[in-house]
RNA sequence: GGGUGCAUAGCUCAGUUGGGAGAGCGCCUGCCUUACAAGCAGGAUGUCAGGGGUUCAAGUCCCUUUGCACCCACCA
């Protein structure tokens, strides 16, 4: 017997059981189809937070139904070691002892990051398990695993020999307060409002000015040139001329370049390629020099060379100095006008610091190439998306791909593996230091000091998990994994780099669909974070609801790849849904317990009655819906037809229809059905709910070990029972419309009326003689009549298919009423008909629409038409 | 500047090959019916943002207007 309310605290030693007997492990067996998937490997920075909830839930959902469909299933667990937001904790860790890393050397800190890793990186591994994430966790990686490093160096050095990693002094995004590059992608741009400054600069000879506008004064100690447009006819006699800056006394040229824009400020710009992508491209098509002005902590340096016989710039910050030029131009009249615009910012995504552009020596991936063979398997739908917009965001960043900066000035993370000679600079790049120089015979090397991206191991994830570079069956067997599950600001960072990693390097896409899913706002609809306080902790839910609640919440009444506004509120229908299935549960197995089987069912169903054929035929329907909307990752609309069929069928129908059977007699096919519908309903609900089902599956089946190893819930073609369920439809229909006259007047449940049911056929009679009129509709009895001579003038009739109903309810019969009850039906009905005969006669619609409708629509016809007969007889007699 | 998405009941949202507008919550009425009051039964509520088009048929496809959100971007 079952408590009277399921306990959520006994889902940890459930899950703990489950780790025991093995059900999550892989292994390779080539007598089962393979079906795997990788994690989006959580940052070991990282605690649980709502995103990770749902897109946990959503994986854990397909696997487990996989894993009971037979598949031998890999969910592959693992952590990254996020490079740039592990080294800031750290260094946070060490600011609190008053140290820095530069104080400790790179040893003693990465020794540190390791022992901060082993302290806090399996806390959100932790959190996984809690919500019930069946990965399977024995094959736990970490991309700083020895393995994972191996394949990083092999696909470093192999990239390097194929000459798609080169090493470049090129223009890259600079973050002052990490000190370190990034890469496009981290660059973030925000809406921003900026001051454009109208300055001039003069002429060397002749003493005239030429004027440009700028949002970034600071930068005119990098100044290399003035462009103008080559059509405008303003500056045509300029061009070629020199002019002065005032900072440092430099002279540079006028040049013309197609990049300006005639209609901007004054149609002239000034070139400072050293600090501005775009100066940086007109400067190298002019051939101009760069000047780097700025230092690697955002401060100026010796280039920034002030007005002669002024203090040094250098060491102001960037905002110092923007204000002291501005200031120093507007006393010598240089500055004209200044004005406020619209512009955007680039900041960097984990820091929000205002990003430089900056010449810096760095190592690229050339992409151009690689990008290839991942546009291809987009439009050749190797690899899809589950909604076509995530495609084409896909598609739009390959086409316009440039090359990849993957060298970072951090320490955590995987070294790069290049090697500079220290007598001759010859370069090495190759899996571990050289001995010896194959230039010069030195033997003394130094390693870069850098490291890589941490998505350049990440997007080695769904192979190197597998043991590549070594061949392993694993490899064999489980990839190309099948499904990867994440949400659209992933898409450019980890899904693109994946899929062309695992071209170039498997010669195989690593997945064939990516599923999108949206992302958990607060209740207002916005960006749970921080700094709002508004994040919700999914433990915190999961201690109060259970972990089964929370994950069906995740899922129910939305799209796959619509937001989700989480507010506490949304979590208790679920509650109360996954204790109406104990309650219904608890309530069979009663049933069972009382009917003496002591757990022992019927093995195969036997004189069914009309209404077990019902259920059943409807339980098919349910298994197919289900099964389709998951394999279509569409699990909002699986759970809502597990709630329909469950909640609205089964127990408020099937269960009460029943009832009167297993009072009486203990009714074994009754019990069969409750038993076999059960079963099954619970196979359905176990992705979503594991932890529920799972304990009242092993309650209902005593002599089984675990749903999880169960076979998922299948279409049985016998349970073709159409025919019965259009009779116990329209049995549905009356009993509701009965009820509804019964509420009309205030009858209640416990006062019994006789029935008296007018129909012809003997089938109808079978689905009308039930006995469970009596729970459901307060029946006494129902007697049949072929026509409604001698019923009493004074029942009230109500009229279904194929039926009419009496219900003697002399005292509170007001004629009247019923009259205007009946008339209402009856327009009802013209109504209904008229929208039918139209169509019918619309002869388009007879040419064109499909046979199957029409039918429909002719069967909808007769069934109307009929009952409209009904209304009007029983209007005539009153 | 370029691109994408959203607008459906009071609220939050489903509605995926175009074929009779749905759920949850809330609201109103009545029920302590021996599985469940976290429940049961009944009820009210929609110019599916506005306009145009395609079609026998449009919440669903196309165009357009308005409002909102997001993404990309080398707008000095």
């Amino acid at each position: 017997m079952l408590e009277k309310n399921y306990d959520a605290g006994l889902e940890v030693e459930m899950f703990e059981e489950w780790l025991e007997k093995g059900y999550f492990r892989a292994k390779v067996d080539w007598a089962k189809k393979a079906f795997s998937v990788v994690i989006p490997p959580p940052n070991i920075t990282g605690v649980l937070h709502m995103g990770h909830a749902l897109n946990n839930t959503v994986q854990d959902v397909i696997v487990r139904m996989k894993r009971m469909q037979g598949f031998e299933v890999l969910w592959q667990p693992g952590t990254d070691h996020a490079a740039i937001a592990t080294e800031v904790k750290v260094i946070e860790k060490l600011a609190e002892d008053g140290l820095t890393k530069a104080e400790i050397g790179r040893e003693a800190f990465l020794k540190r990051v390791w022992k901060w890793k082993e302290e806090y990186g399996g806390t959100i591994v932790r959190q996984l398990k809690r919500l019930g994430s069946s990965c399977d966790w024995e094959r736990e990686r970490f991309t700083m695993d020895e393995g994972l490093s191996e394949a990083v160096l092999e696909v470093f050095v192999r990239l390097y020999d194929e000459g798609k990693i080169y090493r470049g002094e090129k223009l890259i995004n600079w973050c002052t307060h990490c000190r370190t590059t990034i890469s496009d992608a981290e660059v973030v741009h925000k809406d921003a409002e900026s001051v454009l400054y109208y300055l001039k600069y003069e002429l060397v000879e002749g003493g005239g000015f030429i004027s440009f506008a700028t949002t970034r004064p600071e930068t005119m100690f990098g100044d290399t040139a003035i462009a103008v447009n080559p059509e405008d006819e303003r500056y045509k006699g300029l061009v070629g001329k020199m002019v002065k800056v005032p900072f440092g006394d430099r002279a540079i040229p006028i040049i013309a370049d197609e990049h300006v824009e005639k209609d901007f400020g004054t149609g002239a710009l000034k070139i400072t390629p050293a600090h501005a992508p775009n100066d940086f491209e007109v400067g190298w098509r002019h051939g101009l020099p760069s000047i780097n002005a700025l230092n690697d902590d955002g401060t100026l340096n010796a280039f920034a060379t002030p007005i002669p016989g002024t203090e040094p710039y250098e060491g102001l910050t960037l905002a110092a100095a923007r204000e002291r030029t501005v200031r120093e131009m507007d006393e010598r009249g240089w500055l004209i006008k200044s004005e406020k615009i619209q512009n955007s910012l680039g900041v960097h995504d984990r820091c929000g610091t205002v990003v430089e552009p900056l010449i810096k020596l760095q190592w690229f991936v050339r992409m151009k190439e690689l990008a290839e063979p991942a546009i291809e398997a987009y439009k050749s739908g190797e690899v899809t998306f589950n909604r076509e917009q995530y495609g084409k965001v896909y598609l739009h960043w390959l086409n316009n791909i440039k090359d990849w900066c993957i060298s970072r000035q951090l320490w955590w993370g995987h070294r790069i593996p290049a090697y500079y000679c220290q007598s001759c600079r010859h370069t090495v790049v190759a899996r571990e230091m050289p001995d010896i120089c194959p230039k010069c015979r030195s033997e003394r090397f130094l390693q870069d000091e850098d490291t890589l991206d941490t998505w350049f191991s990440s997007a080695l994830w769904p192979f190197s998990t597998l043991g590549w570079p070594a061949k392993t069956e694993e490899l064999d067997y489980f990839y190309p994994t099948n499904v990867l599950v994440t949400a659209d600001e992933i898409i450019f960072f980890w899904v693109v780099r994946m899929v062309f990693s695992g071209y170039h390097f498997m010669g195989k896409k690593p997945f064939r669909d990516v599923i999108i899913h949206g992302k958990v706002l607060d209740e207002h609809g916005r960006k749970m974070s921080k700094s709002l306080g508004n994040g919700v902790e999914p433990l915190d839910m999961i201690a109060k609801y259970g972990a089964d609640t929370l994950r069906l919440m995740l899922v129910f009444g939305n799209a796959i790849d619509s937001d989700i506004r989480f507010s506490e509120e949304r979590l208790e229908p679920m509650r109360n849904f996954l204790n109406k299935v104990w309650n219904a549960s608890r309530f069979l197995l009663m049933q069972f317990e009382e009917g003496g089987m002591g757990g022992k069912m019927p093995e195969q169903a036997e004189n069914l009655a009309i209404e077990d054929k019902w259920i059943l035929w409807r339980l098919n329907r349910a298994i197919a819906e289900v099964t389709e909307k998951i394999e279509v990752y569409e699990l909002g609309l699986a759970v809502q037809e597990i709630i329909d069929f469950f909640w609205y069928e089964f127990c408020d129908w099937y269960v009460e229809m029943v009832k009167p059977r297993l009072y009486k007699n203990k009714d074994t096919a009754a019990l069969w059905t409750l038993k076999y519908v059960l079963n099954s309903a619970l196979k359905l609900l176990h992705p979503f709910a594991p932890f529920i089902t799972e304990t009242i599956f092993l309650k209902l089946n005593t002599e089984r070990e675990s749903i999880m190893i169960e076979n998922w819930a299948a279409v049985v073609a016998e349970f073709d029972f159409e025919r019965e369920a259009k009779d116990i439809e329209v049995v549905k229909e009356a009993i509701k419309a009965i009820r509804n006259v019964r509420a009309e007047k205030n009858v209640p449940l416990s006062k019994k009326v006789k029935i008296i049911a007018v129909c012809e056929t003997e089938e109808k009679q079978a689905a009308f003689g039930r006995d469970f009129f009596d729970f459901l509709a307060g029946a006494e009895d129902v007697s049949f009549r072929q026509n409604s001579e001698g019923v009493a003038d004074t029942a009230i009739p109500v009229v279904v298919q194929g039926v009419t109903l009496f219900l003697p309810l002399e005292d509170l019969v007001d004629l009247a009423a019923e009259k205007a009850r009946l008339l209402k039906e009856q327009k009802r009905l013209e109504s209904e008909l008229a929208r039918i005969d139209g169509k019918l006669a619309n002869e388009g619609f007879v040419k064109k629409a499909p046979p199957q409708l029409i039918a429909e629509e002719r069967e909808k016809r007769e069934k109307f038409s009929g009952m409209l007969e009904l209304v009007l007889g029983q209007l005539g007699r009153m």
